[in-house]
DNA sequence: CGGAGGGTTGAGATTCATCAACGCGTGTGG
DNA sequence: CCACACGCGTTGATGAATCTCAACCCTCCG
């Protein structure tokens, strides 16, 4: 079997291994399988327990809860060089969601013995997971507020806000990273509703077309923006953010 | 000034001393203040920086955000023992939450710094922290996982069987932690809506009197039991779970 | 060519929030 | 001691927002 090193390049190694030692990055390394699934593959089972970390080598994955019904929330949407599972792992229970495939894509399966041993003996590792599971924990936080005191347009805006911060801000021009129905979902509401809204955002400068959002200005977005994102923004001390917040 | 040792009784230390060494909790408490606080006063708000992990003493506080009419979205409300802040102060940025106690309050803030260089020098101290965040996060699973694919009844349902559970089985009379308002928002629903929803619960054997809740029997929660949650439960592997389950 | 999946649009149904009124217990000041 | 205001909770009537259902278009692909 080939030797495994997928992250060479310094810019797309995953947060889970930042300033971890080449050797210490080998002993995780040696111990982890890779697979490949096809789409709507479930990888585990709410209720079921975590075999261990799933790093996207290649694909996409999303966390969601399911109801009796079958109606599905989606908790997490994630794409190459994502992790999902980290935090399950030390609840120390069942997991409370299931994992699946949306298209076809390639894992990395670090097992849970050797998180569980490396987290213990390697203070960067453990420190990594923290920063990993409180920025889940934050976006959980944002998703929480969205649903009791956002409107469906006003949690369109905030995505679009926040894949536009990621993107840079010269950028102008932003590519959906998932199908519609699949954002509709995880932002809490129909694909009818997500459609209806993307009309309104075209008269306020957003204008979706396929799957390319292109923005009439940089303060576009700026409706959409709230006190602890606003760090985030490379205007957000400078007087034209105060342009944005007056919107 | 005396010297503070709040946590002589181990059934009532909070979590994030477990299996701390007295020299080293020592450093921890000996960097720490306590405070005294009214109801209602801002401790943290959105967008400023943590001072450090706050740990409740005595009394009430929650964490939420606001919008900018001034509407709250409750995260999390914690009682005496339970601590917030932790995971804000390993996200990196602004605190995406306000806190604010609800009733008169007495405190223990554990500075960021001391939190910080804990961390990085104890081990123990590091997986304590993992473990009480991925618990918030695993919450605010169920909190996102609610409001979407949950009726209100729903919602009443399951927050009054997690209290159940903590509180034991043989435990068929409840009190409500907090005032009626305070849970409703926190379950993101109105308080008309709240008290509609104890009448529906009153003829499903879950009777509301004031603040005491009467179970009928210890079926009466199972209807709004999950994958996840059934590990908490004393029968989940006995054939009296396959009577709830059916409910 | 025909079928399937994704997306959009319109009409109707449903659910929960809103608004208003009221009851009740408590604390306060005349 | 009573009158009153206030906070909390409940109840009923109304309305708005989003989901549901159905039809349709489009593209892709066998």
């Amino acid at each position: 079997m080939p030797r495994f090193h997928p992250f060479m390049d310094e810019n797309k190694k995953p947060q889970l291994f930042d300033h971890i030692s080449p050797e210490n990055l080998e002993k995780i390394l040696s111990c982890s399988v890779i697979q490949e699934h096809d789409a709507n593959k479930i990888l585990l089972n709410q209720g079921d327990a975590a075999p261990g970390i799933f790093l996207i080598l290649e694909g996409s994955v999303k966390t969601l809860r399911m109801n009796a019904d079958g109606e599905e929330a989606t908790i997490r949407l994630l794409g190459a060089n994502d992790t999902c599972l980290e935090a399950v792992l030390f609840m120390g229970g069942p997991s409370p969601i299931t994992v699946q495939t949306i298209g076809k894509s390639r894992l990395l399966l670090i097992p849970e013995k050797v998180v569980k041993t490396r987290v213990l003996e390697d203070n960067e590792f453990a420190v990594n997971l923290l920063r990993i599971v409180t920025r889940h924990y934050k976006n959980a936080m944002h998703q929480i507020d969205a649903m009791h005191i956002k409107s469906p347009l006003q949690r369109v805006g905030y995505y679009f806000l926040t894949k536009h911060l990621e993107a840079g801000h010269e950028n102008f021009e932003l590519k959906l990273p998932f199908k519609k129905q699949i954002i509709a979902n995880y932002l809490g509401m129909t694909p009818e509703t997500f459609s209806r809204v993307l009309k309104q955002l075209k008269e306020l400068g957003v204008d979706t077309d396929d799957n390319t959002i292109r923005l009439k200005d940089a303060y576009a977005l700026c409706h959409f923006c709230d006190a602890d994102t606003t760090a985030l923004c490379q205007r957000h001390d400078k007087s034209s953010c105060q342009v944005c917040m007056s919107h």
